[in-house]
RNA sequence: GCGAGAGUGGCGGAAUGGUAGACGCUACAGACUUAAAAUCUGUUGUCCGACAGGGCGUGUGGGUUCGAGUCCCAUCUCUCGCACCA
């Protein structure tokens, strides 16, 4: 019941809140609404505690489609959880001692708070926490199933150490050298760890992008991730020796170019093709190439260093003898680790032969204009022998076909991708289910055992980063019996990658409290694949990749009958919030910073001049006497600048929080949270509010609308507006575009208000207030679900989404745009009814046309039926 | 360097090859008010013009077309991602 006039947010918002947990609105029902479903997916947080408006962009997005597809009579499935074991909760305890399980669930419930907040509903019986035994469990579980098919293994191998986590890192988490959490710089040390064969599934993971509704650059994000490239694989005879230095090209055809080899400091022939005379020097360039960071191999490629080995290799295609090198710049895990070294074509081969003086041989003939160094593009091959003549194409097949008749090499596909290494040194996380036995080896456990469940953390001091397990530091945890000999044995004390958690948790869903599966197959089925994924680009690859490949995994094992788990992704913009910067001080063009802290977090030279800041979007602003540098920059909890929701909630309202997000730009752009915003949304909400509250009495006494046929002038005009307002926000809420969708019921408010100047509230008006607030619904639903209220008993989620009149489209007269030479030069209104001749005589008639037409001869005339006419003259 | 995308008013942004600038913000003017806020009305790309109307206008240069923000070619700038992977 409205008892006031104003519109008052915050009082009406928990009422309603409340009376959606009542009714269980949004609670996912398998079966209902027929075949139609719809499994709504926003990316899972780590829970981090209270949540501002940059957190709540795409909740709330997920939201407005949940919302929408349940007033269409979809079954539904809106679910959340928690992304809970990972580094703040164990940085946390260490830093007050807090237990990482309490902490956790601390913030899970501030957060929750937020959403509830903010009018967004999920079914939260279906609430997922990863660091609960009763989910870690499963990770267990599809681990072991992965160990049985081979997809598990231990390997020692060179791996990602960040010294700071002390910890391992997967070649996905390692960005620009640096870990991604902690931004250390990365080392190599030889460990052996476990890992997940991924690179089985390269070939599918490749392949399966291409039916996917996904943006086209994070599609493009992950076939460059996985790298997959043809060539072939062939072997060089060393001189003087039985060894062979097989390696790896996507150039063949360039054979007869190769003047020298280089092999990755890594390599294992490195020594023995070494020569006594040159050992001393290339240990010493192998110790210095492990010392260096990734940085700084990267730091000048043109920069190459090198060590010749003392010996020669023989090319296979014409006999020379070539030296043998090994270099930083070419990488030990991909291909074979050597490189025939080819200058003519390749420029980072033409940089190392230019430093050290070694041979260039051009074998594809470049175009006479052609002033570059290396020519990597096709031509006719030339100095090649068999091969001469032929094109790049051509040669790389008979090349091909030559290697495989000398039976020294074959064609090849080579990926980038390299199996996951998920072992971590932590605490807060799975542990493996993996048993260490003297006399056994590795024992995995029997499912009948799971879970492994994390011990207590007894003293914080065991999770303070030392190099070596946490649980290493828990006998009671990892002495155990051998369950194939019953001997004493040792349970593995690394724990799980967190990323193992969010590989899966979208099937969990389907069936969270399943006691013998990790879901049902059936129930999977059912909601699988997920319809629309929302979430952060920065999950690219990562956490999309390794999903697509758990799907996968688990399709071939019977669990899920798709293979793809997420149909559509949508990939949203950030929020950003104004921003003080901090204080500086001008002197004429110059502002000079006083304080580093912010500035330097968002990469602002200390030192610019006043017009680089006004193109960068800085306002300088007055406060107490002192200049500040104001900029709109990412809401974070570190830069404080973000907008909480609970404060905003309280003194705004929710739904004015979802108007301002969802209004301000298309959802994919970042969009910037104002003030001027917020207060337009207020607005607009208002306008909506008074619509209903200061004509109430007048809307319930109108009857129904029974025939809209019969409508007539400013009633029909309404109707039509109303029509295909409700077209046009279908159609944008589909397709996620609800900046437009908005503006959409903005102009129909607009064109209702005009009605109302000159008619009486009448049937038409009143089913346009209805179909309104149906409109309305997933976008401000507070409001919705309250002014519905007035008109029905149960709620406008309820009540269907209303459908178009295709009748009211259809106009019986239209507006004609006349134009003269493709220039408008006027419009005129014309009878749907009237014939071709007769729109051009109304045409004709327009003054300002005639004027144009004035001793002019028409060359030309085109009709663009119930749009458009163009007059062609000439003279 | 490679890949993906974007350049439109003072700002965020609209425009199935067919009226460029919807909708909103800002600003200005007016109404209401003792006053302010809120609200309502109007104006708001730019230049000429009292109006009618006209010229110009979607990064730049070409092209296709009766007609181009939209399609094609070239070019510049910006954002994001990848980057010694042969």
């Amino acid at each position: 019941m409205i008892t006031t006039d104003r519109y008052n947010p915050h009082e009406l918002e928990p009422k309603w809140q409340r009376y959606w947990n009542q009714i269980g609105l949004l609670k996912a029902r398998e079966g209902q609404g027929g075949a139609k479903k719809a499994y709504i997916l926003v990316m899972f947080p780590y829970p981090s505690g209270d949540l501002h408006m940059g957190h709540l962009k795409n909740y709330t997005m997920g939201d407005v489609i949940a919302r929408y597809r349940t007033q269409q009579g979809y079954a539904v499935l809106h679910p959340f959880g928690w992304d809970a074991f990972g580094l703040p909760a164990e940085n946390a305890a260490l830093k007050g001692g807090v237990d990482p399980s309490k902490w956790t669930f601390g913030n899970i419930a501030q957060s929750k708070d937020s959403l509830n907040q903010m009018g967004i509903l999920y079914d939260w019986s279906r609430e997922v926490t990863t660091c609960t035994p009763e989910y870690y469990k499963w990770n267990q579980w599809i681990f072991l199933k992965m160990y049985e098919k081979g997809l598990a293994y231990r390997k020692k191998s060179y791996v990602n150490w960040d010294p700071v986590e002390q910890s391992v890192l997967a070649n996905e988490q390692v960005i620009d050298g640096r870990g991604w959490r902690s931004g250390a710089l990365v080392e190599k040390r030889e460990l052996e760890q476990w890992y997940l064969k991924i690179t089985d599934y390269a070939e599918r993971l490749l392949t399966g992008l291409d039916d996917l509704n996904w943006p086209e650059k994070v599609k493009a994000m992950q076939r460059a991730w996985i790298g997959k490239s043809q060539g072939a694989e062939f072997d060089f005879a060393v001189k003087g020796s039985e060894a062979k230095i097989r390696v790896y090209s996507t150039r063949p055809d360039t054979i007869f170019g190769a003047t020298f080899m280089v092999l990755a400091p890594e390599h294992p022939l490195v020594a023995e093709l070494t020569t006594p005379d040159k050992r001393a020097e290339v240990e010493a360039y192998i110790t210095a190439a492990r010392k260096k960071s990734e940085i700084e191999r990267q730091a000048d490629a043109k920069e190459k260093t090198g060590v010749w080995l003392g010996t020669h290799a023989v090319n296979p295609a014409n006999g020379k003898e070539i030296p043998i090198w090994i270099a930083d710049y070419v990488p030990y895990g991909y291909g074979t680790g050597a490189i025939m070294a080819v200058p003519g074509q390749d420029q980072r081969d033409w940089d190392f032969a230019k430093q050290f003086g070694l041979d260039i041989v051009r074998t594809v003939q470049p175009p006479v204009e052609f002033t570059g160094e290396a020519f990597d593009e096709d031509g006719p091959a030339i100095n090649s022998g068999f091969l001469d003549g032929l094109n790049m194409a051509e040669a790389k097949q008979k090349v091909i076909a030559w290697m495989e008749e000398q039976g020294i090499g074959e064609g090849k596909i080579n990926f980038r991708l390299r199996d996951w290494l998920i072992s971590r040194q932590r605490y807060w996380g799975t542990p493996f289910p993996i048993i260490h036995c003297d006399s056994c080896g590795i024992v995995p456990v029997p499912y009948e055992q799971l879970p492994v469940t994390l011990p207590t953390l007894k003293d914080v001091d065991d999770i303070r980063p030392k190099g070596k397990s946490p649980l290493a530091a828990h006998p009671e945890f990892y002495e155990c019996e051998c369950p194939s000999c019953g001997g004493m044995a040792r349970r593995d004390t690394d724990t799980m990658d967190t990323f193992i958690d969010s590989s899966w948790y979208y099937l969990r869903y389907a069936d969270a409290h399943n006691e013998e599966l990790p879901f049902a197959p059936e129930k999977a089925n059912f909601w699988q694949p997920v319809d629309l994924y929302i979430g952060g680009v920065e999950h690219a690859i990562l956490h999309l990749l390794y999903s697509r490949f758990f799907t996968k995994f688990l399709s071939d094992i019977g669990m899920v009958n798709y293979d793809e788990p997420f149909k559509g992704l949508f990939t949203q913009g950030m929020v950003q919030g104004w921003t003080d910067v901090g204080e500086v001080e001008l002197e004429g063009d110059t502002i000079r910073f006083k304080t580093a802290d912010r500035r330097s977090k968002l990469d602002i030279l200390e030192t610019l001049t006043v017009l680089e800041a006004k193109k960068s979007g800085a306002e300088l602003r007055e406060q107490g006497g002192a200049t500040h540098f104001w900029k709109a920059a990412t809401m974070s909890k570190s830069l404080g600048n973000g907008v909480m929701v609970g404060p905003f909630v309280k003194e705004q309202g929710a739904d004015i929080a979802r108007v301002t997000i969802l209004f301000a730009a298309p959802p994919e752009n970042e969009m910037i949270w104002t003030e001027e915003g917020v207060q337009g949304s207020w607005r607009f909400l208002n306008r909506v509010h008074r619509m209903v509250a200061e004509q109430l009495v007048e809307l319930k006494a109108q009857g129904e609308l029974h025939n809209p046929a019969t409508l007539e002038s400013a009633d029909k005009a309404l109707w039509q507006k109303l029509n295909q307002t409700i077209k046009k926000v279908g159609d944008d809420t589909e397709n996620l575009r609800f900046n437009t969708a908005i503006a959409a019921l903005m102009e129909l408010i607009n064109a209702m208000a005009d009605y109302r100047r000159e008619n009486a509230v009448s049937p038409v008006y009143r089913r346009a207030v209805e179909n309104y607030i149906q409109l309305l619904a997933p976008f401000a639903p507070h409001l919705a679900e309250d002014l519905w209220h007035e008109f029905h008993e149960s709620s406008v989620f309820m009540s269907g989404w209303p459908t178009v009149d295709e009748g009211a489209l259809v106009t019986d007269s239209f507006e004609l745009v006349v134009q003269v030479n493709g220039k408008v030069r006027g419009k005129v209104t014309v009878s749907a009814k009237a014939t071709e001749a007769e729109v051009k005589a109304a045409a004709l008639e327009v003054g300002n046309v005639k004027a144009h037409l004035e001793g002019k001869e028409v060359v030309k005339e085109i009709y663009v039926p119930k749009k458009l006419l163009n007059i062609v003259v000439k003279g």
